[in-house]
Parts: structure tokens; sequence; C-alpha cells
DNA sequence: CCGGATCCTATAGGATACTG
DNA sequence: CAGTATCCTATAGGATCCGG
């Protein structure tokens, strides 16, 4: 199965789905992350701009230092962040948005203005 | 703030992103409940044909009974997928998707055929 | 056939304290 | 400053039994 969505609108799913292939499929893995806690807001404040771990923190009201790590490193761990180092005392650390990262924000913001449009109606 | 990627992309985000505003953002709860366990599937199965809650539960792989009932209850509070009664014995139940639920899946396809794409480099 | 009710377990996520 | 480690709680999700 090449991705779960296509293959439902073009060929059809078969008869039944096995539950590896639905958990091996890479759409099945990114709308979860996607869909977790924090993933959103921390894309969006990426997509304006770099960031440090602490301004990343200041901003992201209600989070955890655990939960921002953790998101941090999934989105890195996908290749849509990346975490450069500046070896200055203190150590500072920058998070940005990989070229992969800038690409995937098209597609999500369509779907985002669909949401807006249809939950307006 | 009308949407969160909207927002981001175009005026930038307030300094401190208030955690209400982030959970009433109608595009957090949407990417979180296309990122819950059976929805992506569920979605893709309707999107084939309309079918029958037995019918539903036989070709996912896996799912409980009780699952299966939460993840259509879900969809059609959102409005994305319509129950529909039959008045036999014993009475039959059958699951489509609203005008809205295949609406979405217009940029819902977009977005598995960029993770494809990109997953595939 | 289509669930609801109940109980149980696994995991996501938060709080706090500590370090290079 | 930018984390890691530990502990704890809340919730998602599974198993099972029962009813219209």
């Amino acid at each position: 199965m090449p991705h779960i969505v296509a293959a439902a609108v073009s060929a059809g799913l078969p008869g039944k789905v096995p539950v590896a292939d639905y958990e091996a499929c890479p759409v099945t893995h990114a709308v979860r992350m996607l869909g977790d806690k924090w993933t959103l807001l921390v894309l969006m404040l990426l997509a304006e701009r770099a960031h440090r771990f602490n301004e990343l923190h200041r901003r992201v009201d209600g989070i955890s230092q655990r939960m921002l790590t953790r998101t941090l490193r999934t989105l890195e761990d996908d290749g849509l962040v990346v975490r450069t180092v500046f070896p200055t005392i203190p150590p500072g650390v920058e998070y940005g948005l990989t070229a992969r990262g800038r690409e995937l924000l098209v597609p999500l913001s369509a779907l985002a203005d669909w949401v807006v449009r249809d939950s307006a109606a």
C-alpha cells in the first residue's frame, strides 16, 4: 500500500485492512504527530522565525519543559526542524524549520484554510 | 485569532500565545481529531462507500467495538459522517460521508500526497 | 445487528528537582 | 541556558459482558 488516502480514493482498500499496514503508513504517522498536543503551535511559531529554547518556552503558554523538549525532538527526528548549537558560554541553541518543514506548511495551510472556512458555516 | 496557521504565516502570533486560544482554535481541534488512532482509516473506508457498522468492524482490523463507536460518533459530531438508520428487524445502520466529509478529502489528500512524496526522499 | 456499561491497562503529558 | 531524570496523574484505548 503506497499510502492509505491515495489507495482508498483510487484503487480502494483491501477487504480487511491489516493493522500493521495502517500503522506503517507514513500518512498515519504524520497526522498523529501533527495531532500531538503542542506540535501545531510549535510549528507555527517556528514558521514565523527561528527561536531559542527558552524563547519558545515563554511563548508557548502552559507547555512543560519536558514536552517542549519532546515535541522538538520528534519534529527533528521527522526532519521538519533543525537544531543549531552555538558554542558560546553558556551554550545557545536555536530551533528552526528545515526546507522540508517549510514545504509542509503549504498543504497544512490549505487544510487549515478549509477547516476555518468550513467551521464558519 | 482567526486560525493559528494563517495568523502565523500572515500577521504573526502574539508574543505569548494563550493556551485557551490554542485550545479553542478549530484547526487544533481538527488535526487532533484526525490524529486519533482510527480516524484516518475509518474516513478512508467511508470515502470508498457507505458501510454498515459490522461491515466496518470487520474491515478495520484490530479495532474494538467501543472505539469504532466512539470514532464514528466523533466524526458525526464534527459533521463529517452521517448515520442513517433503517427500521428493519433487526435495525440496520449505515454510515457515510457528508458533503463536508467529502470536501475534507481534498486538502487531506493533498497533505497525504506531500507526506508520501516527501517520505520517499 | 448495533451498540451501551463497566472495568482495566498503557501511554501521554505535567510537576519538580537537578546538571553541564 | 538548555536540557535530563524522576515521579505522578489523566486520559486514550482495549476487553468483556449485557440489552433492545
